[in-house]
DNA sequence: TGGTATGATTGCGC
DNA sequence: GCGCAATCATACCA
């Protein structure tokens, strides 16, 4: 009701008009309307006719109309559905479907008002320069470049878009880069197809179901709309971006779907290609849509299959346990130092986690076999340090302590090292 | 070819 | 988010 109030203040020409009468109950408006009461021209007179039966819709609650209009103890008549004249049918939308008779007539005359339409379009016209219409609504963005991904990736591998052998190209590829010959890979080359159709067909089955649901319920939100706009100002405008979002929020559901259909073609491929198949995707999607590939690689769960395992080279694990050994009483270095570590050993950061991880535990669970490694890297080391001791003494600088030696472990009472 | 080493992953607790 | 512990998977070697 403030929302009313406000929108008909700011009418010029509504502006000296009576509050409509909404019932003896409210005496506040009561005594407004009879200091405002005032000799009325006969467009005036209308607009508060229609303003009247406006108002004295949209305020009553549910209960009072339902008690109004059709009493306990009265005959129920119901108007037929599709009796336009009462605005049943199919304009009438899923509202006018059963409404008594009482409700219906008011209905049908407010609808049939001259002025209703000129009134109409001004509350349109002020519900759009007010927020009202456009809550939560941002105009047009540019398409999802994640969508676009994804869209491609799926038209390469042949998984939407037309039908072309259910990507017998990228199995073909898969198989000669895996097995050799062509020949020799010919019935992985068949089974990867045959999956590859699956994978195609419950893609499609699943889009058509969510295509169908989005029709559905779009064309339900604009039968409501459209039947309240009988009632309430709600223009075509704003009834269009209502679609937008429900189509937005669809489709965000279909990039779930997209994803979750290329991670499955990934696994697939994955199974096809073996050892290599991080390295031939790669190969592959450079042909057909490198951003695409490199965006499903990063996928987390494209990461949760296993990587292929590759021992660090001699040097990277000299670097760690250097570090280690020479940090033994608080082996835990920090993002920076992980961050150097990596950089020195050619791995990334979290190889370097794993590994120091791994080194801890394992060091822990067996000390005495470590013992030898420990020696041995304190000797080098203690080398190390001699060297840059005198490199000191000879600048005539105070040598710095250095905590190359190896203390003994030291455990924290939780176990830690 | 089997045993061992080792990098990666997972589940849990903090 | 980090670390621990257990486990997996695979590289490496005798």
């Amino acid at each position: 009701m403030d929302e009313q109030t406000r929108m008909l203040a700011g009418l010029t020409p509504l502006g000296a008009l009576p509050q409509a009468d909404v019932g003896e109950s409210d005496p506040v408006r009561k005594q407004q309307q009879q200091q405002q009461q005032q000799p009325l021209g006969q467009p005036q007179q209308d607009i508060g006719d229609i303003l009247q039966q406006i108002m004295a819709i949209t305020d009553e609650s549910l209960d009072e109309a339902q008690a109004r209009c059709w009493p306990a103890e009265a005959p129920m008549r119901w108007a037929a559905p599709d009796d336009p004249a009462l605005g049943g049918g199919a304009g009438g939308g899923t509202a006018g479907a059963a409404l008594p008779l009482d409700f219906q007539h008011r209905k049908h005359a407010l609808n049939c008002h001259r002025m209703k339409p000129a009134l109409f379009s001004v509350l349109c016209e002020i519900k759009e320069k007010t927020v009202l219409s456009i809550r939560g609504v941002q105009e047009e963005d540019p398409p999802d470049p994640q969508i676009m991904r994804l869209d491609n990736m799926l038209l390469a591998e042949g998984v939407s878009g037309p039908e072309k052998g259910g990507g017998s190209a990228a199995a073909a590829a898969a198989a000669a880069a895996a097995g050799g010959s062509p020949n020799d890979g010919s019935i992985e080359h068949s089974d990867y197809r045959a999956k590859l159709a699956q994978i195609r067909q419950i893609y499609h089955s699943e889009l058509e179901k969510y295509e169908q649901a989005c029709s559905e319920f779009t064309n339900h939100v604009m039968n409501l709309l459209r039947e309240q706009s009988r009632t309430r100002p709600i223009s075509p405008k704003e009834i269009e971006r209502m679609v937008a979002i429900i189509h937005r929020k669809f489709s965000s559901i279909q990039m779930q779907l997209k994803q979750s259909t290329c991670e499955a073609v990934m696994i697939l491929r994955s199974r096809f290609l073996d050892a290599r198949w991080a390295y031939l995707c790669v190969r592959l999607c450079a042909r057909v849509h490198v951003l695409a590939c490199i965006q499903l690689l990063t996928l987390p769960s494209v990461h949760r299959l296993r990587r292929k395992r590759r021992n660090f080279n001699k040097q990277a694990t000299e670097v760690l346990n250097e570090y280690f050994y020479s940090h033994l009483s608080n082996p835990y270095p920090s993002e920076e130092a992980k961050e150097e570590l990596a950089k020195k050993c050619g791995i990334t950061v979290s190889q370097v986690s794993n590994w120091f991880g791994n080194k801890r535990i394992r060091y822990k669970k067996n000390i005495g076999k470590f013992q030898e490694e420990a020696n041995l890297y304190a000797v080098k080391t203690a080398v190390d340090a001699a060297n840059v001791s005198a490199q000191a003494s000879q600048a005539n600088s105070p040598a710095t302590p250095n905590s190359g030696g190896y203390p003994a472990p030291c455990y924290t009472p939780d176990g830690r090292l």
